[in-house]
DNA sequence: TGACAATATCGAAATACTGCGATAAGTAGA
DNA sequence: TCTACTTATCGCAGTATTTCGATATTGTCA
């Protein structure tokens, strides 16, 4: 649980988990990737870089801490990277505030 | 926001914050706390300080920067100062999460 | 295989956080 | 007022985070 709260504790990160919850408004669409992988909220690196607008290599390293902590999953199709978000983390890092906190 | 997610990333001010949940059965009574302020969940910064292993100095940094983000609320009587849970903060926090992130 | 594109990793400098000891400030009582 | 007690603030050293540029890795395609 510390890893979320430190993981959330950046803003550039905050948006980048904000902006995965509706690729489709917040994003291009993915067009590498494959039909039966659509709509599943993938989201290759390169575009989310471009949006945060940090380098390749700070993005790369933000979205490896979030896959770290859970709050992101990924899988790597052809030469890109999708990132994803793990909704079960998410509501259990609400879950936790709510019951634990 | 995110000076609440800077907060909670630190697991000695989470145990600070969990603890105050049942103050009654995780530090002695306030003896010098008027009656008309007791089970209001109050209690001063020595038995936290304490409890938490921290040096006097550290503990009042992180009280106040659990202040600062409107995590905990305090009042001073007398020569003491008693922190109380903000449990409003608390449960914004968890719908933030649910419902924005 | 060679060139290119996407992503990951490395190394480093700047900044922020951690947590301490020392000291200051406020309060109460003799 | 003097002293003791509680808490706050200051300054600092150690550590962690941020963020970058450079480089390595991996995959694609000609």
């Amino acid at each position: 649980m510390d890893a979320i709260f430190k993981v959330l504790a950046n803003p550039v990160r905050i948006r980048i988990l904000t902006w995965l919850k509706d690729p489709d408004t917040n994003f291009p669409p993915m067009i590498h990737l494959p039909e039966e992988e659509k709509g599943k909220g993938y989201v290759c690196v390169g575009v989310i870089q471009e949006k945060a607008g940090v380098t390749q290599s700070t993005v790369s390293h933000y979205l490896n801490l979030m896959k770290q902590a859970e709050l992101l999953s990924c899988k790597r199709i052809g030469q890109w990277t999708y990132y994803r978000r793990n909704e079960e983390t998410l509501q259990k890092t609400s879950e936790y505030i709510a019951s634990y906190l």
